[in-house]
DNA sequence: GCCGTAGGACTACCA
DNA sequence: ACTGGTAGTCCTACGGCG
């Protein structure tokens, strides 16, 4: 029969003497489960002798630590690319992916072992050229029930499946006698659902809601569930954090139950894998997505394409940051005392969780086209997609383009060499100090896509870097020779994510509201911009110290020749970062500005481009703290439309009050917009009344920072490590709730100094006013007033004393 | 012992 | 756990002073 759909999902199958790949396959006619037996997992070696006869190899003794037996299947020999220079390669396929690392380190005295590392059905999506979700032709016959796969191939035209991939968005609650909950005793007392418009919840006490479901047991309860899902057959089963509490948990209760939580297409358990840093749960048949891990990938990546700014991803956070409302919670080390309580508690207690699972559904709209366009672009599985870091997607991508050149994937390195590699970084980009100052009619002007464009103009890769004795090359400004053809694999497959975008805004023109064309640019546009980074990661596989320096080198080399052409043509620069240009207009046109901008397009190579990036009517630069240079990195802009952009300020900063923040966007506006020096000024000292008053909602006062370490493992003192170890001492937290967390302090009036103050926000009662004038608000708005031509000391007058 | 400050630790930002 | 460049806070150690 033949088959056309998207991959959901694809693992391997270990039988007795072999593993054989598993596509699950999502189709407008159903969903399929297709064997591939032809396809074998392998690793490549070049021999240190060339002479090496693969059928010595095929004829070894492999044995695993239990004895046993693995013959490998096939050894054969192959031409590969190592670095520009051609090799002789033998590539040994095993049976099973367990065989590989005990075989490959017994060919190791033999040559060098390549690509043992890549795990079987990735291996199995390169070598085939396939892109799940695309979608995939496939041929198979059945063999007494079961489908076995004859050919399979990637479709040229995206498969259109006439309705979503079905969710299931689930959350549990769990009984919490010791605060945190302990898998082994305390019971799930709650799984809410929502899946196709239904919601509900399970629970084993009797609740007087209409969307709740009562079980006898625990164990009915968590049987129901799964029943659910058989029933429902969702593609995707999304949680939050699920993959590190609810799955797992969910898991330990049914074993202590005596059954196992199986929840995929076959009847399998969940694995549990790590993939990096992060779990990664593996649902056989379905796809597990972790809503936390999506939230984080889109704000931290996402950063650039401006897509969401969240301070804390807390459920309700995250909700709160894309939806503008916020959700009904309850005091959760309290769960166990809600359970036990009323009847009118528990039905709270049902409310909370039900609409946990109705918010997580509206995350889950809100991020999967951007996920499962990543994973378009990626060409991996959405469930392996939403576990990755860019650095993998850029890797896997890579490893295609090594594949289809022919060229060997160059192992990870090993950790000394991280270590060297970390010791030794490379020179970054230019940033021009700028003066302090407040400036009329600017124009901004930057660099499309400079690090992408550099790397495709000068064919910057690690196979291309030209020895001593070449002649045709191209050379960086560092020094550094590349050569001008062939093109190599990363200027390649950049070319590609970079055309395939400007096909894809070209739709989006005539297509403005499609959400998913938007997805596909930005997800092209992360990948895109992750190149650079990759290239110069002490992890990466292409790992090349040259290419990243002259990559930055050219940049600088840009950006530094348009700053001078720029001033040789009469402009004055006010400011410079990587790849923008700030230039006050003074006493030029527009126009002469377009000219300029095309007389440096004239002269720049390849699709490299200077593009306008809008006019301001007015922009202020501020001096940096106790010095007369203007600072860098920071600065607001007036646009003609109307738009103000602000870089860098306090008031971007979550590690500043709102407060302070306020203040100083109230103030900066006041300049941009009305140019009134009095206002301004107005604005601090109003503030400055309110805060001695005593007038300020702590809520105001919050400052957030995140401890990023182990709280023991600090060397520094500081206010948020002492506010969190102070709420640990008495109670009120754990060291689990606060490691790695954003947490907000409020500096009080209990102490003398700064961190003895500082207390979490939700156990402080009062403030300390002099804190927040002379260490909030001043200095956030003060460095403006003094481009105003205002003193600290009128400041100061304006009703403030500087002591207690 | 008090004061001012250089420098380290740390975070969050820009590109 | 993609890069480097940057500002700024808080704290501590240190040196000068008396």
């Amino acid at each position: 029969m033949e088959l056309e759909g998207v991959i959901i999902d694809i693992d391997h199958v270990p039988l007795a003497d072999r593993s054989i790949i598993r596509i699950t396959l999502k189709s407008n006619s159903g969903v399929y489960s297709v064997l591939d037996k032809g396809f074998y997992p392998y690793f490549r070696l070049v021999p240190y002798n060339k002479n090496i006869d693969p059928a010595s190899i095929s004829k070894m003794s492999f044995r695993d630590m239990q004895q046993n037996q693995m013959p490998v299947h096939k050894v054969s020999k192959t031409r590969h690319s190592l670095a520009g220079k051609e090799v002789e390669v033998l590539k040994i396929e095993a049976n099973s992916p367990r065989h590989i690392p005990e075989i490959s380190r017994m060919l190791a005295e033999f040559g060098e072992r390549y690509e043992y590392d890549i795990l079987f059905w990735k291996r199995y999506l390169i070598d085939k050229q396939l892109n799940p979700l695309h979608g995939v032709s496939i041929s198979a016959h059945d063999d007494d029930g079961i489908l076995l796969l004859d050919s399979i191939k990637g479709l040229e035209e995206e498969y259109k499946l006439n309705k979503d991939l079905l969710q299931l968005c689930f959350d549990i609650e769990t009984y919490n006698p010791a605060v945190v909950p302990r898998p082994d005793k305390d019971p799930c007392i709650m799984i809410s659902y929502w899946i196709d418009g239904e919601s509900g919840v399970l629970t084993t006490k009797k609740i007087d809601r209409k969307f709740v479901k009562t079980f006898a047991t625990e164990k009915e309860m968590i049987s129901a569930f799964m029943n659910l899902i058989k029933e429902k057959d969702p593609d995707i089963i999304a949680g939050y954090n699920s993959s590190n509490f609810d799955v797992p948990y969910l898991m330990k209760r049914a074993e202590k139950n005596g059954m196992s939580f199986r929840i995929g297409r076959y009847d399998e358990d969940i694995r549990q894998e790590h993939h990096g840093l992060v779990e990664a749960i593996r649902i056989p048949g379905r796809i597990n997505l972790d809503i936390y891990n999506v939230a984080r990938f889109v704000s931290i990546v996402g950063a650039s394409e401006k897509l969401i700014k969240i301070n804390r991803f807390t459920l309700s956070e995250v909700y709160r940051a894309i939806t503008g409302d916020t959700k009904i919670t309850v005091d959760k080390n309290n769960i166990w005392q809600i359970w036990d309580g009323t009847d009118s508690d528990r039905e709270e207690l049902a409310d909370y969780s039900l609409s946990d699972s109705v918010t997580l559904n509206k995350l889950y709209e809100f991020f999967i086209a951007l996920e499962t366009e990543t994973s378009k672009v990626s060409m991996l599985t959405l469930a392996e997609n939403a576990v990755s870091t860019t650095g993998q997607l850029v890797e896997v991508l890579l490893m295609r383009y090594a594949s289809d050149n022919e060229e060997l994937v160059p192992n990870k390195p090993e950790q000394q060499e991280i270590n060297r590699r970390m010791s030794n970084p490379i020179e970054g980009a230019y940033v021009k100090t700028p003066e302090a100052g407040i400036y009329d009619n600017i124009v901004v002007l930057d660099f499309r896509s400079l690090y992408p464009s550099i790397i495709i103009a000068h064919n910057i890769d690690p196979a291309a870097i030209a020895g001593p004795d070449e002649s045709v090359y191209n050379e960086a400004p560092n020094g550094i020779r590349f050569r001008t053809k062939p093109i190599g694999i990363v200027p390649k497959a950049l070319k590609k994510l970079i055309n395939d975008r400007k096909e894809i805004k070209k739709a989006y023109k005539k297509d403005p509201d499609s959400k998913t064309l938007a997805a596909r640019s930005s997800a092209l546009k992360i990948l895109a911009n992750s190149f650079y980074g990759y290239l110069g990661y002490a992890r990466s596989r292409w790992y090349s110290r040259d290419c990243a320096a002259s990559v930055t080198a050219f940049g600088r080399s840009y950006i530094t020749m348009t700053i001078d052409d720029a001033e040789k043509a009469g402009f004055h620069v006010l400011y410079s970062d990587t790849d923008s240009i700030f230039i006050q207009m003074q006493k030029k046109s527009k126009d002469d500005a377009i000219s300029f901008l095309n007389s440096i397009n004239a002269k720049l190579p390849g699709l490299m481009e200077l593009e306008l990036e809008d006019f301001y009517l007015r922009g202020v630069f501020v001096g940096k703290r106790g010095a007369d240079a203007g600072a860098k990195k920071k600065y607001a802009l007036l646009s003609e439309a109307g738009r103000v952009k602000i870089r860098g300020f306090e008031l971007v900063r979550r590690d500043w009050s709102n407060i302070a923040r306020t203040a100083q966007k109230d103030v900066l506006e006041a300049i941009l917009k009305e140019g009134s020096k009095e206002k301004a000024m107005q604005i601090v000292k109003n503030v400055l009344d309110r805060l001695r008053d005593g007038k300020v909602e702590l809520k105001d006062l919050i400052i957030y920072t995140q401890l990023r370490k182990d709280i023991d493992k600090y060397d520094a003192k500081s206010p948020e490590l002492a506010a969190a170890k102070k709420a640990i001492e008495k109670g009120a937290k754990r060291k689990d709730e606060v490691q790695g967390a954003t947490i907000g302090y409020i500096i009080t009036r209990n102490g003398n100094t700064i961190s003895e103050k500082a207390e979490l926000d939700e156990l402080a009662d009062s403030y300390d006013p002099d804190y927040y004038i002379n260490h909030q608000v001043i200095p956030a708005t003060l460095k403006i007033l003094k481009e105003l031509g205002f003193t600290e000391e009128e400041l100061k007058g304006g009703g403030v004393q500087k002591r207690l």
